[in-house]
DNA sequence: TAAAAACGATGACTTTTGTCATCCTTATGA
DNA sequence: TCATAAGGATGACAAAAGTCATCGTTTTTA
């Protein structure tokens, strides 16, 4: 992680993507003022499985991955965070080690805001507190959900599903390919499957004409053969 | 729903257990005020999904399940809760209809409390907000390790550590029974499997020895063969 | 820029899980 | 209390997914 100086909180147009965005002026000054900014480098961690936080990581550009070993060296991706989203903060509120490791999945930019500062925002300003609620609500939400999908879906309406969601928030390159490149183990261990059995789901995807990859990107030919898989089994 | 004349939440030990306790005497007797106690039968739903919840329901006795049907008419059990836990909270807080369905697996008394009580407090009341707050982080964490859980483990693992969570939550009966019985159905729900491979793996547990059972009653006779299971593949 | 490492793809085979049918037992309620 | 429904158990088979091995391509980096 290098360090470098940046801007002003106040001036950050990610800060309107989260809970930050309560915060009244003084408080904002104060994390401003203790904020660190980093570069992190595609493949290293922001922070590991099972380490202490002393603060949080707010992400304002790139894309990381939340993720889980397992004893038998298989990592579960929980969740693929993007700008403006917060991490970290589950741990630093239970006061807990974190759960889970975030990985950069591309270069990254985040700021590290230590979490003084936010536990005393929390107890200032109702707003903040109930933004901070909300977002940890809408997170086990999709949490939820994503249990109801690896249980009761096949591998490929999973990867139907995943596919739509990352065209619908990364959206695409100028040659139409979804603007996020993950490579097939990565989407593997989002569906919570093997390498071999997501390849195989893409192969059969692509007989379909239902999809293009090149290399590791992935282009919808036809979004609704994808989202008739997904409802349907 | 059969509503009855109860006492007072400033009486109630269940308080102890959950956000309720980080209340104030005012917000307290407000809540107490307002609150409806109800009893609810075995098999009757407290709340379905996508309904819109005005308030939420503090679990005095029995036994619920939360849980998600399927567009192929399974459900999913995301959790089961007790004593003292509250239902519908992260539905009241996002103002969102409920995600899960909430039904009660025996003979239940929770007391409803109308949602202007709890968003005040929320407001009005830091350790309120961070107690519900560090209550919603630990529902995420919990839910995050399901999705490794059923992503990376085999039924017979999962069904074991399901069995050992039971028998350390809800303690044995005289005869040495888990003190809590569910069909086979509910726990293959749990597990996110079908009835039958859930029945076959409690055959294969009695087989072996770690496990003897009664109609619906479970014993777990070998607590280690259970738990060297769950950990090696 | 050449060697090594990582990645994508596929075949062959095994294991796990799901589905459907059936049968017996236990609960439930008219 | 007797009929009916719900639940538990099992066999037979099918489908889905996992594992291991191999090979060519792409990417990384020494």
């Amino acid at each position: 992680m290098e360090i470098y100086k940046d801007d002003r909180c106040e001036n950050c147009l990610v800060r309107q993507l989260n809970a930050l965005k309560s915060l009244n002026k003084d408080q904002l000054k104060r994390i401003s003022d203790s904020k660190v900014s980093k570069s992190i480098k595609k493949g290293d961690a922001i922070f590991e499985e099972g380490e202490k936080l002393n603060g949080v990581f707010c992400v304002r550009n790139g894309v990381s991955k939340l993720s889980k070993m397992s004893d038998n060296g298989k990592d579960t991706i929980i969740k693929i965070a993007t700008r403006g989203e917060i991490l970290g903060q589950r741990s630093v509120i239970t006061k807990e080690k974190t759960n889970l490791s975030a990985v950069a999945v591309n270069d990254m930019e985040v700021c590290y805001i230590p979490k003084v500062h936010l536990l005393e925002s929390i107890t200032d300003n109702p707003d903040f507190a109930k933004a901070i609620l909300l977002q940890m609500a809408k997170n086990l939400k999709v949490s939820d959900n994503v249990i109801v999908n690896i249980a009761q879906k096949t591998v490929k309406q999973r990867l139907a599903e995943a596919l739509l969601h990352f065209d619908k928030n990364f959206g695409i390159d100028a040659e139409g390919f979804i603007a996020m490149t993950l490579t097939r183990e990565e989407i593997a261990n989002i569906l919570g499957t093997a390498k071999e059995t997501c390849i195989r789901a893409l192969t059969s995807f692509k007989k379909q004409g239902w999809i293009s990859t090149d290399r590791k990107r992935i282009k919808i030919k036809d979004q609704k053969a994808l989202l008739k898989l997904v409802e349907n089994r």
